[in-house]
DNA sequence: GGGCCCGCAATCGTCATACGATTAAAAATC
DNA sequence: GATTTTTAATCGTATGACGATTGCGGGCCC
């Protein structure tokens, strides 16, 4: 059971908390003695939790004021912690869409930055990714994961470091999408050849190829989400299942919470 | 400046050393009881403060390794604080590349949104950064800071938070920038009508005449920082302002890199 | 009655100490 | 030489105490 990391599973319980909206912007957390009662840990543990939180910009702390959460402009929502607990407590369609459109103006120009600079390793990689998808569709396997590392490599290759660390950052909300991108009937089968023409124009070289193959491929991921969409209730969360959590970067600390429900929650 | 807050000094102090390379990536962090020692604060201060560099991935720690310096491609780049560090310390001309590079994509998609969505207020904002800009060239001023407002109100009124909130993390990054595009002899004086044009185009809804505004104005800014990084040796670090380079003169930086595998030519 | 000042109490901030948990590296064993 | 055991260093957590800061309310003066 356990407790393999009592600061670690802290931060998860409370960063999720405040990221699901459990703790409205403005009010205030429990007194620092009183939520270490409450969750069985001392003092220290709380302290430091919270600390963590306020390095991500989640909470302030003051004294006599006690840890007010702030409003959610002021949190790092480019650090891997909050995209993921915001992933994990579902995203709302509006968020979904800001993604849709940063996608649409980054990853244009990043595969021609990648067609003009791409390294052989960097090719390599790339292939390695759609070996993977490839197998994952006909063989089975976790496609998703390799798809997400296509998109990074794609990054990587272009040579832009901002550019690439974004992508990191955001990679829980990619995969997110990317799930739900991908849930249709046959979805990874139809954009595997999608895939193939942008590795292709990056082999060749060929960056206003590749650019227009990356638009297609987007284009495509993003009429696949409206329609997830527009099966939806406008205001409702999306959350995925949980079952690719085991291939989660290194430092995300491990959830000991109980299994949730599987489904979309509505 | 006081001593109003010693973790956040601690955190400070740590992080600055951390980002500017005085602790290399892969070494350790002299002992928690040490470091406290050397600092004169309490073993607790450091801890907290450690936990909060952990938070910005700058570090990892563990028993009996002890406090670790992360590899450079961990760090939150997309944090506030590490970004400061960074604009403090002295930026690489490398790295102020990767920000040209995504200013060149994200701002003109940007101002294209922006152009098509800004309501009143995000005119008025705009309007007011500029008169706050002209009135900087004329009369005195910190033409900077308006000019941030400027660019920031110009993603606010693409209402994307995502790009909203990217600006706003990198903007003591994006300050440096501005302040060495803007050096040059009546630099500011030339970019007020390039700025009026931008700001003349979205008030006009005109998504087309906006982007190229702003592409020029760009490029324009390209072109005076290569001036001034050509003006310089190449591996040398930039800075501006007062603050920086006062801290440590003694030890030349760890900038013996040798084989940083980048592509991108100065 | 209303506004201003001051004291009060809540809560975080910091310190000190102790001990358990973990793990890298040295030592011992085969 | 490889594997297991021991060890020692260092972080992880807990406990208790006191100082610092600050929002709030009571009291005083006008």
């Amino acid at each position: 059971m356990s407790i393999k990391n009592v600061h670690g599973n802290i931060v998860d319980l409370l960063g999720e908390a405040i990221v699901a909206g459990r703790h409205a912007p403005g009010a205030s957390l429990p007194p620092e003695p009183l939520l270490g009662a409450e969750l069985g840990v001392s003092r220290t543990v709380v302290r430091e939790a919270v600390k963590s939180l306020v390095a991500k910009g989640l909470v302030t702390t003051g004294p006599k004021v006690g840890t007010r959460v702030q409003a959610e402009d002021q949190w790092n929502w480019f650090d891997p912690d909050v995209i993921t607990w915001r992933s994990r407590a579902g995203i709302t369609p509006e968020f979904l869409q800001d993604l849709q459109d940063l996608r649409r103006i980054v990853e244009p120009a990043a595969v021609r930055l990648a067609a003009e600079r791409a390294t052989a390793a960097d090719i390599a990689a790339l292939q390695a990714a759609f070996a993977g998808m490839t197998e994952a569709v006909h063989a089975g396997g976790d496609y998703v994961h390799y798809d997400l590392q296509f998109h990074q490599g794609l990054l990587r290759a272009g040579g832009n470091r901002l550019l690439l660390h974004m992508s990191r950052a955001l990679s829980a909300l990619l995969r997110t999408s990317f799930e739900l991108s991908t849930r249709k009937k046959d979805g990874t089968l139809q954009s595997l050849p999608l895939h193939r023409a942008v590795l292709d124009a990056v082999i060749a070289r060929d960056p206003g190829r590749a650019e227009k193959a990356i638009r297609v491929l987007i284009e495509g991921a993003h009429l696949d989400i409206q329609e997830v969409l527009s099966s939806r209730t406008r205001r409702a969360r999306l959350s995925v299942g949980t079952h690719a959590a085991a291939r989660a970067p290194a430092r995300t600390p491990t959830s000991a919470r109980p299994a949730l429900k599987k489904k979309i929650k509505v």
